[in-house]
DNA sequence: AGTTTAGTTCTTTTAATTCAGAACCAAAAG
DNA sequence: CTTTTGGTTCTGAATTAAAAGAACTAAACT
């Protein structure tokens, strides 16, 4: 069982609303947040599952989910039997990447939308195809600033 | 009650269940798509129901947080004591910047997360350093896409 | 081979959402 | 001033989601 100081614990809480907020099962939040804030990075199941003072099926399947997920990584350490799980922050931008693509899919449904609405309601669906097109700017645009920050990181590392 | 052609029926289904993924509740979801695919844009509360199939209640409080969250406005027609209820599609802008900007804000809790951490792990530390670097990029870049789109509607509106 | 460890999977319980139905209320119409 | 219309608000029921508990399994240890 990790000790955690207050602060750490306070941390945990707060985190873990925000995520629970932003649609994530609570027991799944509550990992991630403990996974950023212990001093080591590396927990084990049970020390997980101690701390956090939960029952083993709800931690084994939100770690299964989270790694499904690319949220965090289990590290095999040889001579352990015990998997160690490890935040992925590495992987952030690329999930940050995938969930704004999959938000902006919803612009195939409001295309769709327009080659079925009537044509009698003008200023309707001008609207609709002003959103449309915001939509389809937003994500060229995105793109655009996802390659931007990898080729500023390329330029880092290359110094 | 509004007659709804299958493609029409069908959109709804897709649309909601896309948004309740989302984590909007399955009413709020159904009314939000019923409002982009009828034929008429503004429709009664019990047109809403009727065509939905739904009770009363569910009407009642699911258009009542559509409107405070701006998703849909309610119209007065003078001398019609009905209130008529209207996708709020020139809202979009506005909804998206701002749940972006609420899902760029866990970054003020990373932050903190910096601050209480052991210095020990310093790997960690600097890919939490570069998440943050990174969201805090993104934001200054979103910032300047909606500035750019904003400016592209006004030039367009000049013509 | 038998036992412990490290976790998984299945079933049950608990808790939280969501919806329906009925009672209610305020404004307008008769 | 009574009735009708257009909703709202308050339960309670039903569905759904999440967590707990217990039985189970595979690998490793003895």
């Amino acid at each position: 069982m990790i000790e955690l100081r207050p602060e750490q614990q306070e941390i945990i809480q707060k985190m873990s609303v925000f995520q629970v907020r932003a649609g994530m099962p609570p027991t799944e939040a509550r990992i991630l947040a403990l996974l950023l804030v212990s001093d080591r990075t590396e927990l084990t199941f049970d020390e997980i599952r101690e701390t956090l003072n939960t029952s083993k099926s709800a931690v084994s399947t939100a770690l299964n989910t989270l790694v499904l997920r690319n949220k965090i990584e289990s590290i095999n350490i040889p001579g352990d039997r015990k998997r160690y799980f490890k935040h992925q922050l590495r992987n952030w931008n690329a999930n940050a990447h995938d969930s704004l693509i999959q938000l902006l899919s919803v612009n195939n449904l409001l295309k769709e939308i327009l080659t079925v609405r009537t044509t009698e309601t003008e200023e309707f669906n001008q609207d609709l195809k002003n959103v449309i097109s915001f939509i389809d700017f937003l994500q060229l645009e995105l793109v655009q600033v996802f390659q931007k920050w990898n080729d500023q990181q390329k330029q880092i590392e290359n110094n």
